[in-house]
RNA sequence: GGCCCGAUGGCGGAGUGGUUACGUAGAGGACUGCAAAUCCUCGCACGCCGGUUCGAUUCCGGCUCGGGCCUCCA
């Protein structure tokens, strides 16, 4: 399918030339995108689940513009070191020793609640090859590139950074090395060489190594996104994605490996991208300091996961984000009131037939669209190509709610929400206010006993008893629940 | 020590060489028995010092402060 639109380019930042280009897919009307992916030695905190929200809004851009994707977000289930990139535990024994299972059950637990959190964000379902299922391809990369680009010490096979043409160019790196504050491993020749295979310690047995021309071991952590990213797209391949701390390391060996397996200069992708940390005021999320923040916890005291989407939203990829509840809660009510205006419009007479009409004939029931949702539209569509401009496209997206009005006005904001959500992925037209309303965890009350007790004051206000009306309210505001009469829901939970 | 970012209203966060999005909070109004929810209306900010300019929040330089990376990290 040819893209839909050519007359809104997209523009996208490229880390590596460090300015927007015009996206020119490798292979005509696809897009492939590779996004690195967790390490499931553990659960995912909110920061790390940024990543795959940005991800899926620039995968969502690309099949709003026509484009027919394939998106892989790896599952790094072995390799990945505790501390030092060259030695030191591997996260996934860890991980597994102090839990007292094995490595596999490990990986397929974290994998299955990361998967779990994708869904809770509406992030569409990409392919997640796991890393141990391409050791073979990883030991052949190996031995293609071992002669001219890499040696051997005692503790694994090493990448020779000064083998390949403009090492470290993604993150502007000087080439001097420069004071470490780490102790080198001895023998290597260059502070960035990295290992390409981990020989495990003579004497010791893992649970997760395979035998390899330089010994039983494991591969190397850089070595598993290049090879599945060229397995799976093909060199080259369109766009690269994760966390900007991969700009700095990971994603510059990942380059050298791909330059010395193509024998190429080229980096094996033509756009890098990379997106901004949440941050918060005790400084960066970590995992290990302890209690993090992570998608359950949310839930649990009373935050739908779409909010903490919207709250990515609400912000620029490249910017920092500041985490604290109170923005969380922020978004959660905004959110909120655009699914207000949104059931507004399901309730509307014209909604089946138009969700009918956008379905059989999308091209059409567009081009049908009256001047002001064509021109929202055109708006949303500039913001979005350029850099991915979510909140400008988020404002874009609530003018066109705007203030209910004639039938015709409810099919052009029918079809001009559907089309913008492709993008935003809130699922604005399949969220209910009820759906919203999340029970938090530290609830006193049950569901029951509150329309229990909404009963009652109902029956009150009836016979005009507002004393005993308003001593139920103030019963129900001190377990944590909010009366609305007014209001088709009733009833909510309050936040903060 | 080296490299690199950022500084916008109470909070979050866009953007721009000349009228400073937007969200949330706040204020006023409508509605309500009173509230809440909802709707309408309205305040409130561009770190400091220079420079360029008719004009700078926006460009340039310096300063201060904050942050990141150089070690695994989204």
């Amino acid at each position: 399918m040819p893209p839909m639109t050519d007359a809104v380019p997209l523009k996208l930042f490229n880390s590596l030339t460090r300015q927007l280009e015009t996206f020119q897919p490798v292979h005509p009307g696809e897009a492939r995108v590779y996004t690195c992916g967790p390490t499931v030695y553990n659960y995912q905190h909110i920061g790390n689940m940024r990543a795959y929200v940005f991800a899926d809004v620039l995968g969502r851009t690309l099949s709003f513009k026509g484009y027919d994707l394939t998106h892989v977000i790896n599952i790094t289930d072995v390799g990945h070191l505790t501390s030092d990139a060259d030695a030191g535990d591997d996260k996934m024994e860890k991980a597994a020793l102090a839990a007292g299972k094995s490595a596999w059950d490990i990986a397929r637990f974290y994998q299955e609640d990361f998967e779990t959190d994708l869904a809770r964000l509406n992030i569409r379902k990409p392919q997640h090859p796991r890393a141990t299922d391409y050791v073979e391809a990883m030991i052949e990369w190996g031995k293609a590139i071992a002669a001219q680009h890499c040696y051997e010490l005692d503790s694994g096979l090493y990448f020779d950074t000064s083998t390949v043409a403009n090492y470290g160019r993604l993150a502007r790196a000087n080439t001097d090395d420069g004071e470490s504050r780490i102790d080198p491993v001895d023998g290597k020749r260059h502070t960035a060489d990295f290992a390409i295979w981990r020989k495990t310690p003579a004497g010791e047995t893992r649970q997760m190594e395979w035998d390899s021309p330089w010994g039983r071991g494991a591969p190397g952590w850089h070595l598993e996104c290049s090879v599945m990213s060229g397995q799976l797209l093909g060199f080259p391949f369109d766009i690269h994605t994760g966390g900007i701390d991969h700009r700095e390391i990971h994603h510059p060996n990942e380059i050298a490996q791909n330059q010395a397996f193509c024998q190429s200069d080229a980096s094996g992708a033509n756009i890098w991208m990379h997106n901004n940390f949440l941050v918060e005021r005790s400084g960066k999320m970590s995992k290990s300091s302890g209690e993090f923040l992570r998608l359950q916890l949310l839930i649990d005291k009373g935050y739908h996961p779409l909010a903490y989407r919207l709250m990515c939203l609400q912000a620029h990829y490249r910017s920092e984000l500041e985490f604290s509840w109170e923005g969380l809660q922020a978004a959660q009510i905004r959110l909120k009131r655009m699914v207000n205006a949104c059931m507004m419009l399901r309730r509307s007479d014209v909604y089946h037939e138009t969700v009918l009409s956008y379905q059989t004939d999308q091209k059409s029931a567009i081009s049908r669209l009256g001047p002001d949702r064509r021109s929202h539209l055109f708006t949303f569509e500039h913001a979005i190509s350029d850099d991915l401009s979510t909140p400008t496209a988020l404002v874009v997206l609530e003018a066109t709610l705007g203030t209910f009005g004639s039938a015709a006005w409810v099919r052009d904001a029918i079809i001009t929400v559907m089309e913008m959500d492709r993008v935003m992925g809130l699922g604005l037209l399949n969220t209910s206010r009820t759906d919203l309303r999340i029970r938090p965890k530290s609830a006193t009350i049950t569901e029951a006993e509150i329309e229990s007790i909404l009963a009652q004051r109902k029956e009150a206000r009836a016979a005009k008893d507002f004393a005993t009306s308003d001593k139920l309210r103030d019963e129900l505001a001190a377990n944590g629940v909010e009366v609305m009469d007014g209001d088709p829901l009733g009833w909510d939970w309050k936040l903060g």
